[in-house]
DNA sequence: TATGAATGAGTATTCATTCAT
DNA sequence: CATGAATGAATACTCATTCAT
């Protein structure tokens, strides 16, 4: 097996560990069993328990990057990109619950990684910032970059409501996440 | 020293180390010696790891509902009840640093806490559902929880964003925070 | 309360829990629990947790000694006398199964009072002992005291047997073991 | 060095330090240090102490069964074959000090173990047992079972008596433990 | 390349024992 | 006389990490 192959084997068997126990209660031992290799080799492609963490978090992130900035939507009008990369985001955690919950549980806080994560976080809020920053809405900039980020968490917020609420459907997530965002969006001119 | 001073006292010590380096990284020794008693007191007062866990966080998601319960606004128009409720949170976060850590922190996943934690923040989020229910605004019932949730995982975001930004004030944040809130609450009708 | 009458109220709780889970399990906050004294109490009567054991060992063999010498036979006939002393042993394993228990059960091979105890088998292996000697058995005193020895080791057996089934009466164990002494005193000659 | 003779050379030593000090004061440090083996390799071995001691009564138990049952007595006569068995048990208390003392001593009486020798102890007696109902000698079930039960104490007890008078030869004690087995096997008639 | 075997350093927890009051 | 409060010292057990092969 080529190793490419193998590296990602390995960090797909971490990622369910660490989803399920979390880092601290995760055994090199287990990771390397399940993957069916021995730990030498975990070791000779991650270099620490802490390495291994480390790549299974870049490419999660990077995966759910990827899906937010390639989102399709049907035209360009903002609304309509908007609700595309919600959706996006919605399905990444639909079907990446492992790489979710990796990313946005514990390891938000956990010391050697916070700062990792901080960065995706403060990534995603870019993308928010922008649509802000590009509208006629009246937010100075330090504003604006706040509120991105409470609008980022109102979406995990969202997301781990849902995962406690299987049968809602994806879409009215969506439509609810949606019309958060573009209430605060629209702003505090509506409290007339 | 009187046992429940004692108690206090290694309560706080013991929350300043879970929030420095959390719950599996902190060592009953070092808690023991900060405390300046020995372990087995520790022990005798709280059980185990687990119970000062435990007991930690219930002191402490116990202060943050009694101060959002306890908040006085000077006069009972919604907008100031709002007001006032947030700005007691976001002084819980500044004056209680630890305990917000701890409490919206890597504990909100770590296993056997997880559920004591998703309760309080679902009481958080219980006052605000109330408000919405309260009011005009067509939110259906499951939508209206799901909505509370994104705003307290908003509050929360916005919370962390200001830990790293000290230097803007307790005032602007609330006054941000409070734009959100309002804006959600009045709901997608304003996306004329 | 008396001095007195509390010492022996630790005794019989102390017997009670290491009947129960042996001497090194037994702990001494149970004991002054039990007995409703605080431990610094127990100290001050025992000085320490070896004391209390020995104590103990001390008073139940006693109590066993005193009845196999007190046994009061209906005539003076050695058959009688054996009977009658059995008779007590089995009444002591009987009424007091807290006592045979710690003495013939583990501590009889727990480091410090191994000698204690094996002191108190001999004692009673000389009861036996006399007995072969003061017959004409043909045994030689290193095989006579042998021979006492194996015979109070059947004693300890068949009484812990008995402990297995309760069903079977005093008498009929007593008729046992008074067969099986008296087969052995009377001596390998049975073997024509 | 191969696992399995590590595993035996362990249980070497861990016999060892259990007969010297007992389950509870044996110490896992003690004996991975005299093993000149880390700590860890016991456990990788034997999952705990526990499991440890276990594997020790199992295969010391098995040892002394083997014995038994392997014994080759000259004819089949049966008093041949009793004196073939009582040799080989004597030879087994003689060359396996250890694991006499450990199988025959606190362990007996040690809870989790207990069941354990007991059932070594049952197995011993039965061997007995059968030559009891196999004879003509009158003695009902239940009473067989006890007498053999009383036989394998007297043999317990004379083995522990020849521990503490090491100058007596093994085929002197053999013979009284032969002479007392017979004269019980002989029966209460003897008795007239 | 790949691994079975091995370990150093640490952790939570317990318990007999003793002061200060 | 009596105790609540306190501790030193020890113990079983785990785990990330690394050689020797």
């Amino acid at each position: 097996m080529p190793r490419e192959r193998r590296e990602q084997l390995i960090l797909d068997v971490a990622g369910q560990v660490f989803a399920r126990v979390g880092y601290h209660s995760a055994s090199m031992d287990e990771i390397a069993e399940l993957a069916g290799v021995s730990k030498p080799m975990v070791y000779a492609y991650f270099e620490s328990k802490e390495g291994l963490y480390h790549a299974y978090i870049e490419r999660a992130g990077g995966d759910l990057l990827d899906r937010l900035v390639n989102a399709r939507p049907p035209d360009q009008r903002p609304a309509s990109v908007l609700r595309a990369r919600i959706t996006e985001f919605l399905a990444f955690v639909e079907e990446h619950g492992d790489g979710w919950k990796v990313l946005f549980g514990e390891v938000a806080s956990t010391r050697p990684f916070a700062e990792q994560v901080a960065t995706l976080r403060t990534r995603i809020a870019e993308t928010i910032r922008r649509m802000i920053d590009d509208g006629e809405l009246g937010f100075d900039p330090p504003a604006s970059a706040a509120i991105a980020h409470a609008l980022v968490g109102a979406g995990e917020s969202l997301a781990n409501w849902w995962l406690d609420h299987p049968d809602v459907g994806r879409d009215q997530v969506a439509e609810w996440y949606l019309s958060v965002v573009q209430a605060v969006l629209a702003g505090p001119r509506s409290q007339r």
